[in-house]
DNA sequence: ATTTTCAGTCAACACGTGTTCACAAATATT
DNA sequence: AATATTTGTGAACACGTGTTGACTGAAAAT
C-alpha cells in the first residue's frame, strides 16, 4: 500500500493565518493576560494554527506586538484628527469630544485592554512606543489649545503641561472604565460624566492661569 | 564508612528566607519584568533558596504578591496621614505636599515599579487590590478638601470628582517619573515641578467651581 | 534531656515553552 | 504546463516551569 499523507483539511485562503494571529492576541489580552505574558505556542492554538506557523509571519512575539500597537493607534489617530476638527472651546465641545472619545473606546475595548496592560506593565520598547503616542497626542491638543484668545499669553512649555494634565486625565478614567463589565451601561456613563466634568474643571484652572507668575489672575 | 550527608552550607537564621523572599521579587521586578509574569523559581533562586523552600513561608506566587502590596502601601498610608497633618492650603502646602512625596518615591522606587507594573497589568485581586488603596487615598483627600472654606457649597460627589482628578495626575506624573533613569535628578526636578504646576491649576478650578450649575462663579 | 515543630535540601514528575528542520500543499510566476 | 515561491504541517530538541514527597538539621517546647 502507498504511505501518502492522508491530506487533511488545509485552510487556503492566502494570507489569513496572519489576521487569525492579530485577532487572537488581543481576544486572549482580554479574557486573561497581559499580551507580554502571553505565550507563542497560546496564541497560535487560539487561532487554530501549528506552532511553527507563527514564524512565517513574525519574527517573534514582540514584532507581532508592535504590529498590533500600530494597529491600535492607526485608527485611533485618524478618529482623534476628525474630534480636532471642531470650533472653539465651549461646553458643548468638551462634552462632544468625550462622548465620541468614549464611544469609541468601547467600540474597541480589546485595543485598550491590550494597550492599557502594557503601557506599565510591557517592555521598554514596547511602553516606550506607546509613550511616544501619548506624547503626540499631547502635543496636538497643546497646539490646539494655543489658538483659544484667552491663553496666548501662556508660555509654550505652560500649554504643553496643561495638555498633558488633560491627557493624562482622560487615560486614566479610561483605564479604569475598563476595570468595568463591558455592559455595564450605568457605570461607563458615570465615567463619562466625570471625565466632562474633570475636564472642565481643568479648563476652568486654565481660564486662570498666567505663566509669568503661575498665579491667578 | 559510615554515608551521612556532607552537611553543606546551611543558613542558620530564623525567618531570614522569607525576607530574602520579599526583597528578592522587587528587587527582579524593578530590572526585569512585571511581578505577575516572574516564576517562583526566578525568585527562589535570586534569593539564594531552593525552590521549594518557598512554600515553607508562601502558598503561591500570588500570596507573596499580595504580601508585598501590603508592605509597599503600609509606609506609605503612614506618610500621607503625616503629610495630611498641616494647615490650610496656600502655595507652600502644595509645594510641600509633592516634595515630600516625590522624594518618599525616590527613595521606594523599586516597590513603587512593582506597584506600577500590576496597576492594570496585574492579576485582578492584585488590581483590585490596589485600586482599593488608591481610592482610599482620594476619598481622604476629600475629606481635607471638604475643610475648605470656599468649597462647603460643593457637593460631596463633587469633591471625589476633584480629589480623584488630583490623585490620578499625580499617580500618571509617578508612573511616568519611574520611567526615568534612577540618577536623572534634572528629569526627577522637572516632574516635581510639572507636578505642583498641575495640581496648583486644578486648584485655580476648583476655586471657580459651583456644584448646582457646574459653571464658574 | 527528650520530643515536637519548623525550615531548609534533594530528586523527580509531568508539562508548557521557543525554536530547528525536513517535507508537502497551495499559490504565483514563468 | 512546468517551475518556483510562499505558507502550513509534524516530529523533535533542550530547557524552564510548578508541585509532590521523603528526608534532615536546627530550634522550641516539654
Amino acid at each position: 500500500m502507498s504511505r501518502e499523507t492522508p491530506a487533511r483539511g488545509r485552510r487556503p485562503k492566502r494570507g489569513r493565518t496572519r489576521q487569525a494571529l492579530m485577532d487572537a492576541a488581543p481576544d486572549l489580552v482580554a479574557r486573561k493576560a497581559p499580551f507580554s505574558s502571553l505565550s507563542l505556542r497560546e496564541v497560535t492554538k487560539r487561532a487554530g494554527v501549528v506552532p511553527t506557523a507563527f514564524y512565517r509571519h513574525f519574527p517573534d512575539m514582540s514584532a507581532l506586538g508592535l504590529t498590533l500597537l500600530d494597529e491600535s493607534f492607526r485608527t485611533l489617530r485618524q478618529m482623534m484628527r476628525e474630534v480636532r476638527q471642531q470650533e472653539l472651546p465651549n461646553e458643548r465641545m468638551i462634552r462632544g469630544s468625550m462622548e465620541t472619545f468614549f464611544t469609541y473606546v468601547r467600540n474597541n475595548r480589546t485595543h485598550f485592554l491590550f494597550v492599557s496592560k502594557e503601557l506599565y506593565g510591557g517592555s521598554a520598547t514596547m511602553r516606550q512606543a506607546i509613550r511616544r503616542e501619548i506624547r503626540l497626542f499631547v502635543s496636538e491638543l497643546a497646539m490646539d489649545m494655543a489658538r483659544f484668545p484667552f491663553l496666548v499669553q501662556v508660555s509654550a512649555e505652560d500649554l504643553q503641561m496643561m495638555a498633558s494634565l488633560v491627557v493624562n486625565s482622560v487615560v486614566a478614567l479610561t483605564q479604569e472604565m475598563l476595570e468595568l463589565d463591558e455592559d455595564d451601561e450605568a457605570g461607563q456613563r458615570e465615567m463619562l460624566i466625570l471625565a466632562e466634568k474633570q475636564v472642565r474643571l481643568i479648563y476652568f484652572g486654565v481660564a486662570q492661569w498666567r505663566s509669568e507668575t503661575g498665579a491667578p489672575a
